[in-house]
DNA sequence: TCTGCTCTTGACCATTTGATCAAGAATTAT
DNA sequence: ATAATTCTTGATCAAATGGTCAAGAGCAGA
């Protein structure tokens, strides 16, 4: 008697090249025009696939979505999760800070996948949210509450800092579009990040 | 011979009523879903009037995007403009962030709005952006640049400190589903502009 | 009151879009 | 080689959606 299989098992090299394939062009789509303004169809084009291969991977179009976000959400919880309690505190927010624009240059589709998201209720991670980032952020809310404790930090709101360090450096990625056009250039990391290294850092030296 | 009149040429008061009913709605509607995830059905609803009535006065739904965000524009730009010259640089700074704060919390729905088409590449805004936006922005730039000139502030970016007080600022607008989540509770206005004064303003001492 | 304009809507249409299906092609395991 | 499984796609569908139309209701000025 054969085995009833509804889907595959197994991932084959073909599913894992394919679904990956998927994933790159989905990030382009999703992250330009959201969930909602994005269609399979593009996302099958830019795959070079037919709209029925594309849906053979995955079922419905969420699904490619939520992959996609979940591919995500753990690069963004790393850079946060290495702020090192043991070492100097403006040399650690220092190195947070600049990983953090280094991202928003190199990965801005992820940005505004992220922002997106977010921007629009945040339906497919809220768990997410209310999970393991507001877990990191007390975790690491305390180290910067123990720096300034020991004087060796202005004492600022170690919550509304950390907000304030991913609110400007997204900014760059998110918001591209407006630096640009009020630039009247394209933005150059480099100065930018010079620049918010010293807006962020120079207030919260004791 | 009868004029022929394809669209009516004055406002009447039940124009001036009605469009304003569809641009309240659809304020709601586009900043939850975007453009292409707002339906011109639930805008009519939200407006309680049918369909057809609604594109009476907005032909294409377009229209009504465009005429909201045009709306909003103005008001963007206003407590940025009120930066003055003369006065001290701090206590201006202070009540720029202090202003953009209390339309993040006094209207998130419009910020969102701006935020989202921002993000999606500013399809419709482009010419503010790079147009009067821009004059503004170099205009006050110079401003903070004099103040810098004359010793009174810190030698920081005024373009990228422009910047840093959107970001940080409107964050609490368009990101507020994380923030609450963040902190698991309803964000409090006050803790937040308070937090965010110092943050951005401590670092411009001289 | 009567005339002409404004306002309103049910019915309808064309297109887009997410998703399905059956059937054949390609690949893999035996 | 051959059987079983995985992969691929043209054709198709139902629902959603932006927009149109004709016809009637409401309103304002003469």
């Amino acid at each position: 008697m054969p085995q009833l299989k509804i889907k595959p098992v197994v991932n084959t090299r073909i599913q894992a090249r394919n679904k990956e394939v998927i994933l790159d062009a989905a990030l382009d789509i999703f992250s330009a025009s959201g969930f909602r303004g994005a269609t399979v169809d593009q996302i099958a084009t830019k795959s070079e696939m037919s709209k029925p291969n594309l849906l053979y991977y995955f079922r419905r179009k969420e699904d490619i979505y939520v992959a996609l976000l979940e591919h995500t959400l753990s690069d963004w919880l790393k850079p946060l999760a290495e702020l090192n309690p043991l070492g100097d505190p403006l040399a650690e927010l220092s190195r947070y800070i600049s990983a953090k624009m280094e991202m928003s240059e190199a990965n801005p589709k992820a940005s505004r996948l992220f922002a997106n998201e977010i921007l629009h209720g945040a339906p497919m991670i809220e768990k997410f949210l209310k999970g393991p980032l507001r877990q990191l952020v007390n975790e690491k809310a305390q180290v910067i509450q123990s720096w300034i404790a020991a004087g060796k930090l202005a004492p600022i709101d170690p919550y509304h800092l950390i907000f304030a360090i991913w609110a400007v450096t997204q900014h760059y990625a998110d918001f591209s579009v407006q630096v640009d056009a009020v630039l009247g250039r394209r933005e150059d990391i480099k100065s930018a990040q010079k620049a918010v290294l010293e807006i962020l850092l120079r207030g919260l030296k004791v």
